[in-house]
DNA sequence: CAAATGGTCGGCATTACCTCA
DNA sequence: GCTGAGGTAATGCCGACCATT
């Protein structure tokens, strides 16, 4: 099981498998939002430019020089199914400005591989997503470098890590949206309970109101306002004698500003 | 300096394929 | 073997942002 900090593989395409990662700063996703076009403008030379060190990175590099031509490797047998598939468009640089039109053209093909059958879903293996969920929870955005880096990494393309980590993202959301209706409705049921209860205690006031007189109302350890009819509980809460005392007197001198 | 243009991105809705009960 | 439901990879479109002209 690989387990790889994605800080570190994001940093650059030739630590990938050789545990020579460099730590990066930390991106916010507005960083990321921002960072990528900028980065976009030696994004492509330094993966190009990748000084093969050992066969790892050979291969990582045939990849991203030619990414219609897929890697004949373990990892990819999965990935090997979309060699020619109908990509919109890959977004993702790497390939030069030739490898972009050859992927405009190509990436408006038909659905069908080489031999001329339907396109193929991709299941990604249980390692494959393992690593994806282990760096979605650090990162849920990637910037080119990290998509790129991880793409190798993982023997997929670019796009296709593109696409898992929207996906992703989309399914994240969900759960919240769900999470979050779940305790709105949970909110909605504990107000409408203190709602039915407020009523009744207002209708049993009402009550008491019209059945008995004013100065009997009440008992002697209650004051209510007059205005607002906030009532006031002094012998349940003695710390209220001065409130009560003081609101007593603004009663009957100036009822209005009591309230 | 402002407007037009082009490129890239993420978000979103949807489609298509696959697995499983 | 068939089928419907659910999961998810992939597609297409859109708006936002940025750089360039």
């Amino acid at each position: 099981m690989v387990s790889v900090g994605f800080d570190d593989i994001c940093n650059t395409a030739l630590g990938l498998g050789l545990g020579c990662f460099v730590k990066q700063e930390n991106l916010t996703q507005l960083d990321h939002r921002q960072q990528n076009n900028k980065e976009h403008d030696h994004f492509l030379p330094s993966l190009l430019s990748l000084g093969s060190s050992d066969d790892t990175n050979q291969s990582a590099t045939t990849i991203d020089a030619g990414r219609h031509h897929q890697q004949a490797s373990s990892l990819s047998a999965a990935a090997s199914s979309f060699s020619n598939s109908s990509v919109k468009k890959e977004r993702d640089l790497g390939g030069g400005d030739q490898d972009l039109e050859l992927e405009r053209v190509c990436s408006r093909v038909s659905d069908e591989d080489e031999d001329g059958n339907p396109r193929k879903k991709l299941r990604l293996t249980k390692q494959q997503s393992s690593i994806l969920e282990d760096i979605f929870k650090e990162h849920i955005t990637l910037n080119p470098k990290q998509k790129q880096a991880l793409a190798e990494q993982l023997n997929l393309r670019p796009r296709q890590v593109e696409v898992w980590f929207q996906n992703r993202r989309a399914r994240t959301k969900l759960k919240q949206t769900e999470v979050e209706g779940e305790l709105l409705k949970k909110c909605y049921q504990a107000l409408t309970e203190e709602n039915k209860k407020l009523h009744k205690e207002v209708q049993e006031l009402k009550a008491l109101k019209l059945t008995t007189p004013y100065s009997m109302q009440l008992p002697a350890t209650v004051t209510m306002c007059p205005c607002c009819e906030r009532v006031v509980n002094v012998s349940e809460n003695p710390s209220r004698d001065a409130f009560a005392l003081e609101h007593k007197s603004q009663f009957f001198s100036h009822p209005s500003a009591a309230c």
